[in-house]
DNA sequence: CCATTAACTGAACATTGTTTAGTATTAGCA
DNA sequence: TGCTAATACTAAACAATGTTCAGTTAATGG
C-alpha cells in the first residue's frame, strides 16, 4: 500500500525516530520541527501525523530510545567484577559521558515539558526506574541494606550524580571539563557510601 | 514621553516582567508570549522589543528574578544559629519548599535552553553561584575544610539536592510528596557530612 | 506654536504545529 | 482482467508564534 518507499507503518515510525532523533542531535532540541523531519525522509509533513499523535509523542519516543542507550551505556560499567564502589563510580562516570557525547538528546529527556495536566507515559518512567535498578547491586553489596533503605540510597545517588551531570553540563556551576565534573561524582560517591557505611558500624 | 499610563522606561520593563512571571506561574512555560504580555498590560506586542533584545532576554531577567527569590528563601536557613548540619538540612528543605511552591519559574531557570552558540549571561550565573555559596559557611563548619576541598563539597551537596528536587518534583522517580522528597535530601546530606568527616579522623 | 524626537501601534513576514479535503496507489474480489 | 474499496499520502489551509518596521501619536524644547 506505501507509495513513496514500500516503507512498512513500523519502518516508517522508525525513519521518523531517526530523522527526529539526527535532527537534535545536531541542531538542539530547537531544530526538531514536523517540516524538518518530513523533508529529511521525503516525506509529506502530514505523514508524520499518522504515524504519532502529535510532535510530543515523537519526543517522547526518541527520548525512550535515547534512556535504552543510556541503559545500554552504564550497564557494564555498573556490572563488571570491580569492587561495589569501583562499579558505582565507573557508573557515574558512564552516565556523565553519555551525556556530554550526546548532551542535546540528553536534555532532551529531562528537560522536555509537555503540556500541563498530562505526565509522562508509563514505559518512559519505566525506563528511568532502570537506571535508577542499575546501582541497585553494588549499592547493596556496600551497604548490606535491604528494603526501603536500599532503594533510598540508590535513588539518592542516582539523582545527585544527575544533578552534578546537569548543572555541570550546563555551565551552571564554576566547573568545568570532563574531570571537574567527575571529581564531583566521585566525591558525592565515595563520601556518601562511606557515610552510610561508619554509620552502620557505630 | 510616555503615552499610555506614564510608565518610566524602567517601570514598563518591570511591568513586562511582572507579566511574564505571572503568565509562566500560571500556565507553564507554554504560556509565555509577546502577546499574552502585551495583552495582560496594554500595550501591542512590539513595545516588549523597545525593552528588550528578544523573548529569551525577558526569560533570562524573570530567571534572575526567581533566583534572587530563591536566595531569600534560603539565606535564613542557612545561616540561622543552629548547627551546620541542621542548617544544611534546612537550607535543602527551602529549596525544596520553594521549587513545589514555584514549580513553573522554578523549572525554567533551569530548563530554559537558549539558542545554540550563546550562553548565558555572567549576571545570571553568578546568582546561581550566590546560592551554592549560601552553603559554603555550614560546610565549613562541618568539615573545617578550606579552599578548594570546601568548595567540592559545597558543590556537590547543592547539585545533589538540586538533582533530587528535579528528579522528584518532575515524577521521575518514583518518590511522591514533600516528605519523600525530604527523605531523599537529608539522607544525602547526612551521609556525605558523616562521609567527609569520618575520612576525616581516620 | 512649531519642529524634532521618542514612544508606541498595527500590520506584515516567516515559521511553527496540526487538520483535512482531495489524490493516487494498491488490495481484494468479480 | 477490470471494478471497487480502502488506505497512504500530499498539498494547502489555519491559527498562533517571534520579530520587524513604516507610520502615527504625543510630548519636549526652542
Amino acid at each position: 500500500m506505501p507509495r513513496r518507499g514500500d516503507h512498512s507503518k513500523e519502518e516508517l515510525k522508525n525513519l521518523i525516530l531517526d530523522a527526529a532523533e539526527a535532527l537534535v542531535a545536531e541542531h538542539g532540541a530547537a531544530g526538531l520541527s514536523a517540516r524538518a523531519i518530513a523533508k529529511q525522509i521525503g516525506y509529506a509533513a502530514g505523514t508524520i501525523y499518522l504515524n504519532f499523535a502529535n510532535l510530543d509523542e515523537v519526543i517522547l519516543h526518541v527520548n525512550a530510545r535515547t534512556l535504552d542507550r543510556m541503559y545500554a551505556a552504564i550497564e557494564p560499567a555498573a556490572s563488571g567484577r570491580a569492587g561495589p564502589v569501583t562499579r558505582l563510580k565507573r557508573a557515574a562516570r558512564a552516565y556523565v559521558e553519555f551525556a556530554r557525547a550526546n548532551p542535546s538528546l540528553w536534555r532532551l529527556c529531562f528537560e522536555h515539558r509537555l503540556p500541563p495536566g498530562s505526565d509522562s507515559p508509563d514505559w518512559l518512567d519505566r525506563r528511568i526506574e532502570g537506571l535508577v535498578s542499575l546501582i541497585v547491586e553494588p549499592v547493596r553489596e556496600v551497604t548490606q541494606s535491604t528494603g526501603r533503605a536500599l532503594e533510598t540510597t540508590a535513588q539518592t545517588l542516582f539523582s545527585g550524580v544527575h544533578g552534578i551531570c546537569m548543572l555541570t553540563l550546563t555551565n551552571k556551576l564554576d566547573v568545568v571539563g570532563k574531570q571537574g565534573t567527575e571529581q564531583l561524582t566521585d566525591a558525592l560517591i565515595s563520601n556518601y557510601i562511606r557515610g552510610v557505611t561508619s554509620a552502620h558500624s557505630e
